[in-house]
DNA sequence: GTAATGTATGTCAGCCGATGACAGATGACA
DNA sequence: TGTCATCTGTCATCGGCTGACATACATTAC
């Protein structure tokens, strides 16, 4: 890897931890792009440049989260249940958080911490999440052969995507090992597919 | 009611009519404020009184409906399995909805067709969709006893929204009758209740 | 009917997020 | 070393949004 391309990397995470801190410590919103560029001493446009918005910063582990999803997902069985693939997939993004570098984790946690505070930042996120929703239903019906009429490939991934969701949300007590919070999504996870009537994902609706 | 009252409802309307307008002639985004005012010849900060930013304007119906469910939810009885309570408030929405006036049902139709060309909203929509979540969660906690570690109450309203969500997107096919979307959303929720396992909603978790 | 009060509106100034255009700086590579 | 591609800063600009202030208007009391 030249010395370019190191460079840039390092920009990157100097403005997504400069980010963090700063959001932290005054607020997300109260946070302004000048003053993130500033710690990291660029100017406001090269922010734009690395980050496509100030969001986009924010949630920057959605794009991965989205691929590492869509590849496990593409790797699974055609013939089996739909549902099944989709939580074996939710896994493997999972094991990836847990698997991540240490300074990722760090991020990871700032980041829920965030959240806390954060209000349309949860909005933000779940947003995001709606749109990388709309794709793996697209893809659920198409491994399926499902037309766009059937409602379930939209329905299994969004009760999917609300496993994580509130898996991820809501312990007030401080969350200081990611390992935790990987294993409560996991839990929720169980919960969901206990709650759900075998073979529902086969069903045409 | 005064004339106060009358000429502030009339200009709050015609600031609702000329976006909706403005957003399916010429798209969401490419519609400036300006040119919403300038059409009901207001100035763009009195547009500001009357909605807290263009996209509570166009999600003008969240409000009123997160009230519509809060209502019913509450007048449920309290030995009801919370699931249910939550169905019905949901259904209680979809009647508010069916029974509108005819200027509203334009507006809602309106408003489903500019979903289908701007990504965005949708995404702003699921948003404010998740706020409601949490008081809705809040409250079905409070209702059946649960601690804030329990994460059923969430997790119903995760899926109960969901389903109308999905109910609500997707159609290919041109939706000219609001009767025929708040069916569809009626008998998305049968299919999600068809999918869970009776009494799910009464575990812990 | 008039005066006093309260509320709605317009104007103005300004912040912040975001984008396009251009020129200068710097790493890549022959 | 010199050429080229790419990265960066500066500048100008737009649109969403907010606060402050003065004015116009509806409401209420007398």
């Amino acid at each position: 890897m030249g010395l370019r391309e190191r460079k840039k990397e390092k920009t990157r995470l100097a403005l997504l931890d400069a980010a963090l801190d700063l959001f932290l410590e005054q607020g997300y919103e109260a946070t302004t792009i000048e003053q993130i560029a500033g710690v990291v001493e660029v100017s406001s446009r090269t922010f734009f440049r690395y980050f496509a918005s100030k969001e986009h910063l924010a949630l920057w582990f959605h794009d991965h989260s989205e691929e590492v999803m869509q590849a496990e997902l593409s790797a699974r069985p055609l013939d089996e249940p739909p549902f099944t693939s989709l939580v074996h997939a939710l896994r493997a993004t999972l094991r990836d958080m847990a698997e991540s570098t240490p300074d990722d984790t760090e991020r990871f946690l700032k980041l829920r911490k965030l959240y806390d505070s954060t209000p349309v930042l949860v909005g933000r996120s779940v947003a995001r999440g709606a749109e990388t929703e709309q794709r793996l239903a697209a893809e659920i019906a198409r491994r399926t052969g499902r037309g766009d009429d059937d409602r379930l490939p939209h329905l299994m991934v969004a009760f999917a995507m609300a496993s994580m969701r509130v898996g991820f949300e809501c312990p007030i007590n401080e969350i200081t090992d990611l390992r935790e919070l990987v294993a409560r999504m996991n839990s929720t996870l169980e919960l969901v597919q206990r709650s759900l009537v075998p073979g529902w994902d086969l069903a045409r609706g």
